[in-house]
DNA sequence: TTATAAAGTTAGGATAGGCTAAAATTCTAC
DNA sequence: GTAGAATTTTAGCCTATCCTAACTTTATAA
């Protein structure tokens, strides 16, 4: 038993294996999940009935496997530590991306989620950050590849001017609505409007005043709006999102 | 078989145990290895079999172990991976110590020695990027444990005048000698100046120019003296220490 | 010097998780 | 509708790593 934590690494990677499979495919095959983990079809079998009995998923023998809704909990989990792990190695330590995914399948089992949590306010942090974050990362991947602080002490001044005129601006600046953005931009929520399911579904991931919200996809008619917030990605209807106050940098 | 790695997790840590209990007490017991992994001494007996088998340690039933030569190499890359994540999981992520001790010492089994460089080095980059790399991280921490970014905006400004200040001191700056740091200095390696065995120890480590030197300790006649560097913790004597050229911010 | 106490080892058992080979089931093509 | 192919499961084996209980060796102190 991994210490502390419900599930083997193994068992962690059964279940990651799966819910990936069926988001891809729409259902998954023992054959999937043997070519993915790189085991033999045998194994897959006993990591099923280990899961079944965890009653992580719905297991008969010879038919497609599904998620319990714990086990598709518990799935999202492990991809979520996946998904974090493989952005920080590739956008702050400049990991190329084959070697970070490795990486972060391997450590995404034994790195404690309150660390996990740290790293996701920290990725937020240099993003967000008028001290040139963003900046900073990407002098460090310059300075990586070629060994030369040049860049860096070069792009320390329009980092300072982007950072005076932001200041300036914000006393003119309208807050706005999350339903009113668009893909790629960033903001960072004022308040949250109404009360209800929704605002409950964010209170519960610690989203409140001060989080950095990521738009990545807007459906053709703004609904639904699809965000990355604190390391999750969150399916917003366009009537929820207009719920929620933001201000854009 | 640990996918990739010489050892298992577990006998890395039996390895560490030894080498850090060797370090602080002279002799490794079975007992002390036994408390400090928290297994029974019968499990550590196990452990120390599977090392012996591998030539990492000598063991003689009933009598203290000690390590070969190839099994002290490996220990100190795995306390040195335990040390750079701990660094990292307390300085950059502000993560509490015991915590970050105890992530360390899983994580550093799993997670592949090319990222661990990549973190050593963007480590190292924070701390000399006169865009204020170290303030910015320190900005973090102040934002993780207060949610506000206020001190962030404020700092900015003497973060620019110090970058300012720097700037127009460089041409002036004399570069010194590592023998001339009192300890906690930082000095940035601009060459190396004789060719010999230590400069060729420090190039098997890939310490160059570039590389962030921390002084850590400085015997009363500044012979020896300790520093790190890119993780690693080395003693040089003075008139090695003499032949390095470094810069000081 | 010898009887305990402490430390360390061995024996034996459990669990986890991988494998191969063989059997069972389901799919597919004629 | 049936035979062969593909898929999946079972059986049996192996290694790693932990444990408890019993035994052996070493240390210590009367
Ligand atoms: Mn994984
Ligand atoms: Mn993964
Ligand atoms: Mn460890
Ligand atoms: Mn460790």
């Amino acid at each position: 038993m991994n210490a502390g934590r419900e599930l083997s690494a193994s068992l962690e990677d059964y279940l990651e294996a799966i819910f990936c499979i069926i988001a891809a495919k729409g259902v998954a095959h023992a054959k999937d999940i043997a070519k993915r983990l790189r085991v033999t079809a045998s194994s897959v079998t006993g990591g099923l009935q280990a899961l079944a009995k965890k009653n992580y998923i719905r297991y008969t023998p010879y038919e497609a496997v599904t998620l319990t809704s714990e086990g598709e909990k518990l799935a999202k989990d492990v991809v979520r530590r996946h998904q974090i792990l493989k952005d920080f190695f590739t956008n702050v330590l400049a990991v190329d991306e084959k070697l970070a995914n490795e990486g972060a399948c391997k450590v995404e089992h034994s790195i404690p989620p309150p660390i996990v949590e740290k790293l996701v306010s920290f990725m937020e942090f240099v993003e967000i950050c008028p001290r040139g974050g963003q900046q900073l990362v990407d002098g460090f991947r310059h300075y990586h590849k070629t060994g030369s602080k040049e860049n860096c002490k070069r792009c320390i001044v329009p980092s300072l001017e982007k950072l005076k005129k932001g200041k300036s601006k914000t006393k003119g600046k309208a807050n706005m609505t999350l339903a009113g953005l668009k893909p790629k931009q960033k903001a960072v929520v004022i308040r949250i409007e109404r009360r209800g399911p929704i605002s409950r579904r964010l209170a519960d991931m610690g989203i409140g005043r001060g989080a950095l919200v990521d738009v990545e996809r807007v459906a053709p008619l703004g609904d639904p709006i699809v965000v990355k917030v604190k390391g999750y990605h969150l399916s917003l209807r366009k009537e929820d999102a207009a719920g929620i106050i933001v201000s854009i940098d």
